[in-house]
RNA sequence: GGCCUGGUAGUUCAGUUGGUUAGAACGCCGCCCUGUCACGGCGGAGGUCGUGAGUUCGAGUCUCAUCCAGGUCGCCA
């Protein structure tokens, strides 16, 4: 094994395009060619590959240390960069070759587990436990590049805006966040503990109380709740806070950090202003409070169209103050048949619903499941209101709106994809607003607060706050991309007494109050400015902008569904003197 | 926790109503080849069919349990 004394890497492989330069680049053996008198080496680093080549009657010996190279091994290459006589233009440098003089072979290698190739068909498991070597494929590294740049520019672009980048404790009291929180133990007081932050909120709320007024963090994220491709335990938020502001300065400033975003780094044009739904808006034509915009398909309600007709299913769902809605899917007859159908309500009765009727539109005459029930022109008139023609399939759901809309959402989700109706390589963003305050717990009938008790209620809802809270909404906001969440924020409640009246109404008591957020209800009675923020998810937004499906494809080391880090294999049993130290006690792992 | 899908050479897969010695491609090892670039040619090694029970004369194949991975629902304001 060689070392590198006295030879220093000039430069990357896939920076190698000029002939007639001394270059000397470092690299992984990609593949190697040997023809028998002269071999070839595809040196591969983070930007590309290069070619080496060597010729048997020039140096024997370097013939023979290039001949002993195997995939993988480590090199540094010393040469003169020659155009090659047989050129290819499957790679950047394919037009050049470097004549080597001196080879190094830094580092041997073992046969990997799988090629390092840019097209992989591997199981995943088996590449998360070598994740290092997947890092290697040219995607992955792609991918990772992509998020730096994301990264960069939002310092950047935030910087430049006068934002402070603040870091925020990773140790710290429990936020009244939804999820889980991850616990790290005290030792110094054992039985106590703290949490990692499911999101900096407290403090960048603080961080304005203090008057630092616009704060910027790339802040890391921790939630303990099962994983999703979109869903890990761990993840980035680019996290902003800003002062003397409503909502929408805090749109505008984001919408301008997203057309950065794509000049710089997609370098494609965003048109702003982005469009704005309310939350009502959205769930009534689109089923959904992050909708996909890409394509149409909008839903319609038919509880007029239907009042009158005598099919249990429709006329029960009315009386009991719920809605018949559908969507129409265009020129879809023949790829929704019958049996698809069946599977579509298979799918939504899993989230709830008790059926779906259609009409499906073949021949002249549409096959509607409830055909039977309908007098004369009713169902011309359902049709009429749907949009429908020959050709196309009317999907209609009936039941409680809260239930209907969301079933109806999915459906258009799941059909779009089915029809192919997707563009790919379009950026649609939108900003939700205008989110209801509370939400009825459907168990227990009582009203929880939707988004966090600091969110500022719209100023013409105050009025509603103790008896109708159904009418109340909240200053709040969603950032969607091609029906992904990509960023979730408000305007916080700066007003004390407003503050008590929120926890008051959300049913805690004094006692909870101050021991859960003492701290922070008392730094506002030192006066704090208005103000709000937002954060960003780093990992979403390089997961939609790489068109890639999988949170797994944009993290360096990410966990499985079950939280399991397959490279490490954490977590992981500590040693019982650690836990004793700790105060902790737990159950013996039974060992298999 | 529920539901669905998958697990066979290093990798990706095939494997007939249950029946001889479980195959292919790529990779790996050896030899040959002076312009390859998915290089080519010849030869070779490589398998506890995820694990454990059961049915059977006989199980990769059927049954049950279990483990692992993926997706999804619950959950994630």
């Amino acid at each position: 094994m060689d070392n590198m004394q006295g030879m220093k890497r000039t430069c990357y492989c896939g920076e190698v395009l000029e002939a007639g330069k001394t270059v000397t680049v470092g690299g992984f053996v990609d593949t190697v060619r040997n023809k028998g008198g002269i071999l070839f080496i595809v040196l591969r680093d983070r930007t590309g590959v290069v070619q080496l080549t060597f010729d048997d009657t020039t140096d024997p010996a370097l013939f023979e240390k290039a001949a002993s190279c195997k995939s993988e091994y480590v090199l540094l290459a010393k040469g003169e960069v020659r155009e090659r006589e047989s050129k290819t233009d499957k790679i950047a440098t394919g037009h050049v070759e470097i004549y080597v003089t001196e080879l190094r072979i830094l580092a041997k290698a073992m046969t990997t587990p799988f090629e390092i190739t840019p097209q992989t068909k591997v199981n995943e498991e088996l590449r998360l436990k070598y994740r290092y070597l997947d890092l290697r494929r040219e995607p992955l590294q792609r991918n990772l590049i992509l998020r730096h740049k994301i990264a960069m520019c939002a310092r950047q672009y935030f910087y430049e805006n006068g934002f402070l980048e603040i870091e925020t404790p990773m140790m710290m009291k429990s936020t009244p966040e939804g999820a889980r929180d991850y616990l790290v133990p005290s030792r110094v007081h054992p039985g106590e503990f703290y949490a990692l932050p499911q999101s900096p909120q407290i403090y960048k709320q603080l961080l304005m109380v203090a008057g630092y007024d616009k704060y910027i963090q790339l802040a890391r994220c921790f939630r303990d709740e099962d994983l999703r491709a979109d869903r890990q335990p761990e993840f980035t938020q680019i996290d902003l806070e800003m002062s003397f502001v409503d909502v929408d300065d805090i749109l505008d400033m984001a919408e301008g950090f997203l057309v950065r975003l794509f000049h710089d780094v997609m370098g494609r044009e965003l048109q702003t202003p982005l469009p704005r739904l309310t939350y009502t808006e959205a769930m009534n034509r689109f089923g959904s409070d992050k909708p996909d915009l890409r394509f149409g398909m909008e839903l319609t309600d038919l509880s007029d169209a239907v009042k009158d007709v005598e099919f249990a299913v429709f006329a029960n769902a009315l009386a009991a103050g719920g809605t018949v809605r559908c969507i129409t899917a265009k020129n879809a007859a023949n790829v929704l048949t019958r049996k698809e159908i069946d599977k579509l309500t298979e799918m939504i009765r899993g989230i709830g619903a008790k059926g779906l009727a259609y009409i499906r539109w073949v021949d002249a005459e549409p096959n509607c499941s409830f055909g039977k029930f309908l007098k004369e022109g009713e169902l011309d008139a359902i049709i009429a209101k749907a949009g429908a023609e020959q050709g196309d399939v009317v999907l209609i759901v009936a039941d409680k709106t809260s239930l209907t809309l969301p079933v109806l959402g999915t459906l258009r989700n799941h059909v779009a994809k089915k029809l192919d109706l997707i563009p790919e390589d379009e950026f649609n963003f939108l900003w939700i607003t205008q989110f209801p305050f509370f939400e009825k717990d459907e168990e227990t009938g009582e009203w929880l607060a939707m988004h966090h008790p600091f969110t500022m209620p719209m100023d013409e809802c105050l009025q509603y706050l103790d008896n109708a809270p159904e009418k109340v909404f909240a200053k709040a906001y969603d950032l969607v991309l091609n029906g992904t969440e990509l960023c979730s924020g408000s305007i916080r409640i700066t007003d004390y007494e407003l503050q008590q009246k929120m926890f008051e109404s959300l049913g805690l008591t004094k006692e909870e109050i101050d021991a859960k957020f003492g701290f922070l209800v008392e730094a506002y009675k030192y006066g704090a400015p208005p103000h709000g923020g937002l954060g960003i998810g780093l990992d979403r937004l390089t997961m939609t902008l790489a068109q890639v499906d999988s949170l797994r494809d944009v993290v360096a080391f990410p966990k499985v569904q079950n939280a399991r880090e397959l490279m490490s294999g954490c977590p992981s049993v500590v040693e019982k003197e650690n836990l004793d130290i700790l105060g902790i006690q737990t159950m013996e792992k039974a060992e298999s």
